[in-house]
DNA sequence: AATGAATGAGGATTCATTCAT
DNA sequence: TATGAATGAATCCTCATTCAT
């Protein structure tokens, strides 16, 4: 919903302007982020901000949106349908890996929707943003267990719940200060989080996934 | 680190003053949260909360500790550490939900601190918050594994880590708005969150943890 | 080291706003001025003052330096350098004295500066207000000297920090309440403070630098 | 005019009292004093003083008017009144300047009186504060001019009023960081000031003195 | 008489949004 | 369309004084 204006810019303002947003958001949280601050930061003037978008609250709405869709875009855009469900999820787990890595801000953004007192933003988006990815998972569970590659008597929606829920833990484990000391802990990590770290926990989560999963006779 | 004269005001009114500060952090966020509010709620006035703590700051600290202190008491305390790690995890995830349901503020403080703009405080929290957990669950698993409870080529670390990613996600799910929605929708859960399905989620989590933890022999 | 916005608004606002300021201050003190009736006074907005000025400090530093440089033009605007120093130093405790009349307000914040809890601003004041007045009363002492105006056997440092040490007095006698108070005492003036009375204590206050410093041949 | 129960407590409970509050006074300035410091240091309870004092303005009052009282003994409680002028102006600078060294917070406050939003106080103060020095200094001049020790033509009114301005700002630029900046600046005062360095500006100063008010024949 | 907790008016500063240019 | 100065409600914190104990 933003205003018309904003298609109308040069997509490189646009781009810096949308991009400047979300780390600025991502840093100090809608409230605390400063519209004038964001202004200078996107190299456009304050009062700029308020053709494009109505509201502080529209202009978080947008990025939040845009976010959401790059990292659909960054995560599921390389993804084979035909693949089983359990190359995909390492597909998924580690493309999302690489996003957050390059785009934490994107990731941050997701986890803030469950702050306090950002329920107004979480009854416009949480469901937009749960609802690619559970649909998704679950239709993959469906098709894999039909395909017998997955044990017949799973709880696709559980499984596809308790999944999901280890992927978005492991996600702000890359990105939010709280979730990286926790990890820290439980993993006994003591030098920095290197790509070698993050790629066998990717390994070990995925394995655990699979006992899960599938059936006996493929064990 | 509040001032002494907070241990010195009449029991009910601190705890009143506890009671409604965490509330109203959890419902406005940290920096929404208004002193003045949070004193006309309490029922004191604004000058006195300054003579309890010393900032603002300090006063959150305090209740995100002491709500910490109460879930802990809550979840923990009547917990039997000769229980077998499938028992003790029962508990911990009914007691949880009970703690959840009773005290929703405390579960939100602490899935704020990993909020954007609050990294000040998981610097100081979240390792305090985390480590007591991480260490019950990885000594139960470890002793459990001698007993021959627990599969002994369990990567304890990495259990424990999962283990308490499902239990985080799943009491976020009973008290955030965000994560109320998005466990509807993987659930597929269209009445209220009743008691009842509650329970069911507890148990068919404490199974998929026991499949993966169980020792072959024990299935 | 205001904003660059404060060159960009009407003079006659600006004009305004310093004016008001200088006065306020004067009245007030430092701590005692109150930004919210700054803003009244100046007829502009309480947020605006932080549009010129990054703090009160910062608008209080430049207040005073701009009164100094107000106060140095009337003071030394028509100050032909080629005048001996009786000459000098009579039109400087005659413009002196004007100028206290018409702006006390500079005079004042000009004491100000040595009032117990304003030492950050003496450090960043003091120096630049004195050094100007010292370093132009030694070198035409000097010169004079050499010119056979003045006794040779004068030390220059302690002429000019007496004489100007008579200067501030004379002056915080015009318009600080302490000093007037203090001058009627000792000079037993019953009445107001008369043009006359005032033109009569430079002509004495002169007449005794003047004795001080003349070569005895001149007398 | 404080209350009675002052002169009930321990002498050394009061004198503690005062002397913290004259240096508190001196170190913040009336209005940024804090009461509660004040007891803090002075290690009374925060209601006691008001039991002592009717009010923060009392207590100023009192201890301004206290410290004038010391400042008088100090500078002139072994003055021998038989002494003449030159002999007592020494005397006068000089255990002025032992004092101010001593105790610089009761110069300090004696500074403050002309501070900006002081008046309240220099309309009781003032008067009180220099009528005694005034009358002993023109007592003194018109003495001596009888004696022949100082020349008959002088005005004793301003005689009386230069010098004491002199006393006041010599004063001054031992305790203010204002007007010690400024005489470092006139004296070219490099190190730190040094009793040497002081007792030589008081011997320049009486000389200085001397020179204006000794009759012909003396020189 | 001594204490110190309670009070609430007061004051600096921030910031989303507006609107004249 | 772009700009950025103007606005004023909002918010944290201070502190003189009171008064129950």
């Amino acid at each position: 919903m933003p205003k018309d204006t904003l298609d109308k810019i040069r997509p490189a303002k646009r781009e810096k302007l949308l991009s400047e947003a979300a780390k600025l958001f991502a840093q100090r949280g809608y409230n605390q982020a400063d519209m004038a601050e964001l202004a200078t930061r996107a190299g456009v003037a304050k009062g700029s901000l308020y053709n494009y978008f109505e509201s502080k609250q529209e202009l978080y709405l947008y990025v939040c949106r845009d976010g959401l869709e790059r990292s659909r875009q960054a995560v599921y855009g390389g993804l084979d349908p035909g693949w089983d469900v359990y190359r995909q999820l390492e597909h998924v787990f580690t493309q999302g890996a690489a996003f957050a890595r390059k785009h934490p801000e994107y990731l941050i953004l997701y986890l803030n929707v469950s702050s306090a007192g950002l329920e107004p933003f979480a009854e416009k988006l949480s469901l937009e943003v749960e609802k690619y990815t559970a649909d998704h998972l679950k239709a993959v569970l469906t098709r894999d267990i039909k395909r017998g590659l997955v044990r017949s008597d799973l709880n696709v929606n559980h499984a596809a719940f308790w999944i999901n829920s280890l992927y978005i833990v492991f996600l702000a484990s890359l990105v939010s200060r709280h979730f990286q000391i926790r990890m820290r802990e439980y993993l006994e990590i003591k030098g920095r989080l290197s790509k070698k770290v993050v790629d066998e926990e990717i390994r070990r989560t995925v394995e655990l996934i699979e006992r899960v999963l599938a059936p006996l006779k493929r064990r």
